[in-house]
RNA sequence: GAUCCGGUAGCUCAGCUGGUAGAGCACCUCACUUUUAAUGAGGUGGUCCUGGGUUCGAAUCCCAGCCGGAUCACCA
């Protein structure tokens, strides 16, 4: 970048720079500062006089004359700074103050203060300035908001895509986007607490696997040099858990950076978080009370309350859950009853609903076509619904009462699946006969089934994995209902965006070139006569023109109100 | 992928039916010793998203494109 594409307040603060520089400043020192307070403590134990060293970023300035006021935003918060002109400079030389400080400094800068604790004549706990230090320079204007007496808040920082493009500029000007992160980090905290605490043990499992598998969806593919073959970044981790339980842990889990090269939108991410959680000996209707147990604790631990607000709706966490048959779900809200109903009874049915069915359709993708349309969006508070059709559920056990049914819950939360789980499928021949389905479905064109068989995995059953219980949760949708967010982007630090295009015209255009080329000949000529030859529409000539005389390629000069061209 | 809305100063935005680009904050200069959206006076700053077209003249109208947002569809 050269110095022209800069703004005028950035080519500023870079020439205050090189000042501070001469005066023998460094903007960038090397020590580290030897900080004994933040700022958040500081008012919330307030000692009269006491001595205190802070650091941070300097957000605003008021200066009047020989005192001044600013403030310092640290990681907790921001607090007042008085500064008087001959308590910083006792002596003659005045320059500390109303040069370093009241025109070198700029919003923006990091600083450190030394001083003691008052409290100002309208009561604002305040530090009285004794020693400043410029800790590191701030070279582009932070966007500053103000919040005005009636709260209105002015300047505010909201444009989403130069907020999720620079999120560190997110961060440090809007304090409630901090608080998301910050919330989020707890709910991490409070998952992991309560399952190190219930005895299950954190593990880290392949993101880069030679079969993508345990859900279905398209993966991102890449490749190994050393071994010359594809690699694909993971979808999902179930399968490698599920190996280690056969190994003979009795309950683990992971926080599973997953990728699936699907659509975007304010609800998908290339790269998401789930958690999976596995634990030998239990079946599903275990799994259903540690949940609501799991998401009560969580709840509390993030927000203080089992109570959250999402939107219009108000959401108890709180233990236990409602728990509905899909089979009684889709009774309540249509009628219907799906139980020993033929493929044909189902489409139907479901076409008598004004669901958009075809012959492709199998019972399992009928009555989750149903359940979908009908059901699903109606559960606002945690229910638990359980009891999905078997085609749906290749990873999962049949149900123990009813063969057509399998052992599984989703979680809906505000009409969305929250999480999702099973009494997982053990029998290695079950298993490879739902695999050998599920490639005859892709080969047919389902898209959604998986078309690769992981032969190690069914090794892995064949030696015999315990009776298990597993659940998956999609952690980003559950911090959007406990920070009331309705897309994902506000909850993830970097979101994915479309690469920033830079336009950056170094060439010149073929007008241009042709314009250029007429005046070479002439060296200085009429500026009407050049037009006439070249013989561009006027906006063309006039975007040429100005570019090139912008950039001293060319010149245009008036004599007596008459226009000439030449080269500049 | 479809539809709608938007892209103007560092930030938030105004700019009617085409006629010399505006405000507040930020920035610069000056004044001001407890202010707090500090205040008062003066000033700098723009590829009006890009390209083409219509026109004597386009930020404004037309076409194409790029980028973003919202809604819908898709993604169990």
């Amino acid at each position: 970048m050269s110095f022209s594409e800069l703004s005028s307040q950035e080519i500023q603060r870079r020439e205050t720079l090189n000042k501070l520089r001469e005066m023998g400043i460094e903007p960038y020192p090397a020590a580290l500062y030897p900080v004994t307070d933040y700022t958040q403590g500081i008012k919330d134990n307030f000692v009269e006089s006491k001595q205190v060293c802070v650091a941070g970023r300097m957000m605003s300035q008021r200066i009047m004359g020989k005192a001044s006021f600013a403030e310092i935003q640290d990681s907790t918060g921001r607090i007042q700074v008085y500064f008087n002109r001959d308590e910083i400079c006792p002596g003659e030389d005045k320059t500390l103050y109303n040069e370093v400080f009241k025109k070198l400094l700029d919003l923006g800068d990091f600083i450190g203060i030394k001083g003691y604790l008052f409290t100002t004549q309208v009561g604002e706990i305040s530090i009285h300035v004794q020693e400043f230090t410029l800790l590191s320079k701030s070279l582009r204007p932070l966007p500053v908001p103000k919040t005005d007496d009636d709260g209105k808040v002015h300047d505010a920082f909201t444009d989403p895509e130069l907020r999720y493009r620079q999120r560190y500029v997110d961060l440090v000007v809007n304090p409630q986007v901090k608080e998301v992160f910050v919330k989020r980090t707890k709910l991490f905290t409070a998952m992991r607490n309560f399952f190190n605490e219930a005895g299950y043990m954190e593990v880290e499992t392949p993101i880069l696997q030679a079969i993508p598998g345990g859900a279905a969806a398209r993966p991102f593919i890449t490749h190994h040099n050393a071994l010359d073959i594809p690699l694909y970044m993971r979808i999902a981790n179930e399968l490698y858990l599920k190996r280690l339980i056969v190994g003979g842990f009795d309950g683990v889990y992971e926080f599973s950076k997953n990728f699936r090269n699907e659509g975007m939108d304010r609800t998908h991410n290339p790269e998401f978080t789930a958690m999976e959680i596995y634990v030998s000996y239990k079946d599903y209707n275990w799994m259903m009370d540690f949940t609501e147990q799991l998401l009560e604790h969580c709840a509390i631990a993030v927000n203080g309350t089992s109570d959250c607000t999402f939107g219009e709706n108000q959401i108890s966490f709180k233990a236990p859950y409602k728990r509905v048959t899909m089979r009684q779900s889709i009774i309540d809200f249509t009628g219907f009853d799906i139980d020993g109903k033929s493929e044909e009874e189902l489409r139907a049915a479901a076409k008598g609903m004004g669901i958009s069915v075809d012959e492709t359709m199998g019972k399992g993708k009928l009555i989750d076509e149903i359940f979908g349309e009908k059901c699903e969006g109606n559960y606002i508070q945690p229910t638990f619904i359980t009891d999905y059709p078997k085609e749906m559920s290749p990873l999962c056990k049949v149900h123990r009462d009813n063969p057509e049914l399998t052992e599984r819950f989703e979680l809906m939360v505000c009409g969305k699946e929250v999480a999702n789980a099973y009494s997982e499928l053990n029998d290695p021949i079950d298993q490879r006969e739902r695999f050998e389905d599920q490639v005859r479905l892709a080969e047919k064109g389902d898209d959604e089934a998986t078309g690769l068989i992981d032969q190690d995995f069914l090794r892995a059953l064949e030696y015999g994995m315990p009776p298990t219980s597993g659940l998956g949760i999609g952690m980003d949708r559950l911090i959007m209902y406990l920070t009331n967010n309705p897309s994902i982007q506000e909850v993830l630090f970097f979101p994915q965006m479309r690469p920033e295009v830079k336009m950056q015209k170094i060439e010149l255009s073929d007008n241009e070139k042709l314009i250029l080329s007429a005046v070479e000949k002439i060296q200085k000529g009429l500026l009407l006569d050049v037009k006439e030859t070249v013989n561009l529409s006027n906006k063309a000539w006039d975007v040429a023109v100005k570019n090139m005389t912008k950039a001293g390629i060319l010149k245009v000069t008036k004599e007596e109100d008459v226009l000439y061209i030449q080269i500049g």
